[in-house]
DNA sequence: ATCTTTGTTCGTAATTTAACGAACAATCAT
DNA sequence: ATGATTGTTCGTTAAATTACGAACAAAGAT
């Protein structure tokens, strides 16, 4: 049972928001929007930060769906989502503008 | 001693997403954003959580900077912190477009 | 001076997040 | 068949988040 004072629009954008609230994530999402994908090994050289830890937070992104990985054997490709980016790109300029 | 490697957009960016992500404060945003200003006591009328809940979350707005408070009692009127508004629309703003 | 209204702070508990290293799995190269 | 490379999963720990009710503080009303 849930309690829904709340728009799904407010909802999945505090969904995405959370998902984006952290350095790191902001970063490979940065990474990602501008050259489109990259391999977790690139990432992983660049940030110093656990490749276990980086692991995680690139679980977080893609179960908030902005990205989404393929496996390109032995290494992973990860990429924008751009579907769900899209409706991010929408959500956030609907609620920043006034 | 603080390992650089994001920059200033990217933590800024981090720290207000990171503050828009939960649906109760996504709520109190989106309110102010259209309002302009609204009292504590109304956003406790209308969400089903305790006022010590609520005005957590107010801090948590107040300290990433995208509201402020000013007094006016025996209630305490709440205003979106334009400046920093502003700020976050141009970074989510460059963030967003590719 | 006392009571009421309004909101914050405090104390507490449950859950989630962030981080690490070790172990594991999958694939490619030798 | 063995070893190297790449990333995920597991187990663990520390810290932060979310939530509540009770207590408190400040101001206005009686």
């Amino acid at each position: 049972m849930e309690v829904t004072i709340f728009t799904d629009e407010q909802k999945q954008a505090a969904r995405f928001a959370k998902a984006m609230g952290h350095p790191v994530r902001m970063y490979v999402l940065d990474l990602l929007n501008k050259q489109s994908c990259c391999y977790s090994g690139d990432l992983s050289d660049i940030l110093p930060i656990a490749k276990s830890t980086l692991s995680q937070h690139l679980k977080e992104l893609k179960d908030a769906g902005l990205i989404q990985g393929e496996i390109e054997a032995p290494k992973v490709k990860y990429c924008i989502n751009k579907e769900n980016w899209a409706k991010a790109q929408k959500l956030f300029q609907a609620f920043l503008e006034y």
